[in-house]
DNA sequence: CCTTAACATCTTTTT
DNA sequence: GATGTTAAGG
């Protein structure tokens, strides 16, 4: 953060103060939301609200852990730890484990994640096919972002993709009934069926939270919306902080008219917009509001700063992408050795923005050339990968018997004869007892639920599983652990799960190593006699592979928080909102890529308008230095094509020479003079 | 006709 | 880097 000023702002503290009714808060990019948020927290406190009555609810966990950390130093710990700061998703989570058997669904309902949803859609549809399968998953998930049923969405199919889609929507849904499952965008809708089919759960909830705060309002769905709705009721007690310029979501489902339609819905609604900026240079303020003033305006906005003009933003025009990740890791190195007007600067001052993943190949090249370290954030790590999950996905089934996913996910890979069929009975029967799945595996009125063949795999299954528990248990230290690990490898024909399930051999393959890896993994963490780099060997203290099992989601939550070390960031623009740097490279802005043209797809404009809003959240990232690199030319097939700076640029209005001013020379002089300050540092 | 190898083509992503 | 597509060859 750049230095917020001490005290809010008029508009801040009009913001902070308001709680007679519904207010919405429009929050322009660095003018300090977070900031609104945690403040208007303390002063609900001060005005006699109890912290469990204050609901914050933002999207990503992230977010949220923020949130509470802000919180916490402004009002205690004592109160923070009371105040409900959660997503949306988890707040669902929250009610329906409270009054989810009201709707009818079991007390321990699982949720399944995203790779459970394929798989399931993939089996319900019959098809091998993973494009497919994910392609339905992305219609069933709109449909249902939209509070489509699977019966409306049927009526309101478009085309035959849409009627497959459809139909396999019912399957699944049948499916998760039986299972007692729910997906992502249940922990949504099912709330809202709560809030709006019970009275008395409406009334109770109400009653428990009484204001409600929502961040990046402009990011709701309809689904959200109706849910926000709900939840405060008549009285309408809430403040929704929000920014239409930012919404970039549209293709999630996320909707703008949330934004409209609350005045409308509203009317007594305080729209209290923030228009200070506390981030960024006036050059690059001034790029940002130009373009984005070519987007037509719900609510009119327009940020100003009292920080001075700083440097003017910067065009690079580029030869190509191999040239433009030179060009980008030139004026990083320049600008850390203190070549601009600014301080010298850290690693982690520096972010290259992009549109599409794959930009992002060039700069990693380029950067590793020149040994500067990066992250590429977003990028999914090893643990994101399905036989990763597979093997994890039996290890929780381990230590915990009633994780219900787990044991879906086990049992299924690789089949065994348990079919949807058995395991769809079986839900039925662990919903009607409350027991999780793997106890309605022993219970004896089983047989009732389940036919007697059916119950021989299950049972045998359930039997493999505690005896795989009581050798995980009894296995101490790397040694031993390798051959029992590899052992429950070739018991569960995991190899050959990964070769029929994949015509590739060589991705087979890749598959099979990736497992090898995590087995050594896990069993170098059972400790014992250890090897480190240099050849010695080392005691630590032995551990039980059930021990090492029951750790890995703590070691990967702390993986995941792992300090934040020194590094140049390569990210997404979509991804990178929220965040800012001090100096940014926005690479690859041309026709075509920012705004993105889809050759099958028309832009629309409200398209463009999205793609719009991106490039406004891509300058607004950066503090004191921007730089707007494009390409001439673009390789499209196997010749380059002539590339076009993106209309955006223009509307920047820059100045004539800020477009001109890149001297090649300079540039080159400099990229010698770090050439030679290296082999300097090196020689000594 | 089927297999393989070179080749071109890549949206955006959280829960 | 992975995944579908096309052209060549068996």
């Amino acid at each position: 953060m750049s230095s917020p000023p001490p005290s809010l702002n008029p508009a801040q503290l009009e913001a902070v103060h308001y709680l007679q009714g519904p207010c919405l808060v429009l929050a322009g990019a660095g003018s300090g939301k977070t900031r609104v948020i945690t403040h208007k927290i303390a002063r609900l406190l001060q005005a006699g609200y109890q912290p469990g009555q204050i609901a914050a609810i933002t999207f990503t966990n992230k977010a949220a852990e923020e949130m509470r950390e802000r919180a916490k130093a402004l009002v205690g710990p004592r109160a923070a730890k009371h105040l409900v700061i959660s997503t949306f998703h988890s707040l669902g989570v929250k009610l329906l484990r409270a009054d989810g058997q009201r709707l009818g669904l079991k007390e321990k309902f699982s949720i399944l994640d995203s790779d459970d949803v394929l798989s399931i859609l993939r089996d319900a549809g019959s098809t091998t096919d993973a494009a497919l399968a994910r392609r339905w998953q992305w219609t069933i998930s709109l449909w249902k972002n939209q509070g489509l049923s699977s019966d409306q969405a049927e009526a309101a199919v478009q085309n035959d993709d849409e009627r497959v889609a459809a139909r396999v929507m019912r399957l699944y849904e049948e499916r998760l009934l039986a299972y007692q499952a729910v997906d992502f965008d249940d922990l949504i809708g099912l709330p809202l069926k709560l809030l709006q089919r019970d009275d008395e759960a409406r009334a109770k909830w109400q009653d428990t939270l009484r204001y409600v705060l929502v961040d990046e309002y402009q990011d709701t769905n309809a689904v959200q919306y109706e849910l926000l709705k709900a939840l405060v009721g008549e009285r309408a007690m809430f403040t929704a902080v929000g920014d239409d310029d930012q919404s970039i979501y549209g293709w999630r489902g996320a909707t703008i008219e949330n934004l409209k339609r609350l005045p409308q819905e509203y009317p007594q609604l305080k729209v209290i917009p923030l228009e200070q900026n506390y981030r960024s240079t006036g050059s690059i303020l001034r790029a940002a509001n130009n373009v984005i003033a070519a987007n037509p305006k719900i609510f009119e906005k327009k940020l100003w700063s009292e920080y001075g003009d700083g440097d003017p933003v910067r065009v690079v025009e580029c030869d190509n992408e191999e040239h433009e990740a030179e060009r980008a890791v030139a004026r990083i190195q320049s600008i850390r050795a203190g070549a601009t007007t600014q301080a010298p600067a850290e690693w982690s001052d520096f972010a290259i923005l992009y549109r599409a993943n794959h930009q992002a190949r060039m700069l990693e090249q380029a950067l590793r050339k020149a040994q500067i370290p990066y992250k590429v954030s977003g990028g999914q790590s090893f643990f994101d990968r399905a036989e990763i999950k597979d093997l994890c996905g039996w290890l929780r089934l381990l230590v915990n018997n009633d994780d219900d996913p787990a044991f879906l996910r086990a049992v299924t890979t690789p089949k065994r004869g348990i079919g949807h069929q058995t395991l769809g009975h079986l839900g039925e029967f662990s919903a009607k007892w409350k027991v999780s799945l793997f106890e309605a595996l022993f219970a004896d009125s089983l047989s009732t639920a389940v036919n007697a063949r059916a119950i021989g795999s299950l049972h045998e299954f359930g039997r493999y599983v505690n005896d795989l528990e009581y050798r995980f248990r009894h296995t101490v230290g790397s040694e031993d652990a390798k051959p029992v690990l590899m052992e429950w490898l070739k018991e569960i024909g995991y190899e050959q799960h990964l070769y029929d399930g994949e015509d590739n051999e060589k991705i087979a393959a890749n598959r099979w190593q990736n497992v090898l890896d995590f087995i050594d993994w896990v069993a170098r963490r059972c400790g014992g006699q250890l090897e480190t780099e240099g050849g010695v060997t080392e005691e630590t203290e032995r551990k039980s592979i059930l021990d090492v099992a029951q750790s890995i989601s703590v070691i990967l939550s702390l993986a995941e928080r792992g300090g934040d070390p020194n590094v140049v960031t390569l990210s997404t623009l979509h991804a990178s909102k929220g965040l800012e740097w001090p100096h940014v490279v926005l690479a690859g802005v041309n026709e075509g890529l920012l705004p993105f043209k889809s050759e099958d797809e028309e832009m629309t404009a409200q398209r463009l308008e999205e793609e719009r809003r991106l490039m406004y959240v891509g300058i607004t990232r950066a503090r004191t230095t921007l730089a707007v690199s494009t390409l001439k030319r673009r390789k499209k097939g196997r010749e380059f094509v002539q590339g076009i700076p993106s209309r955006f640029i223009g509307e920047m209005k820059l100045d004539e020479k800020t477009m001109k001013e890149d001297p090649r020379e300079k540039l080159k002089a400099l990229r010698a003079e770090f050439a030679k300050r290296a082999a300097q540092a090196k020689a000594a």
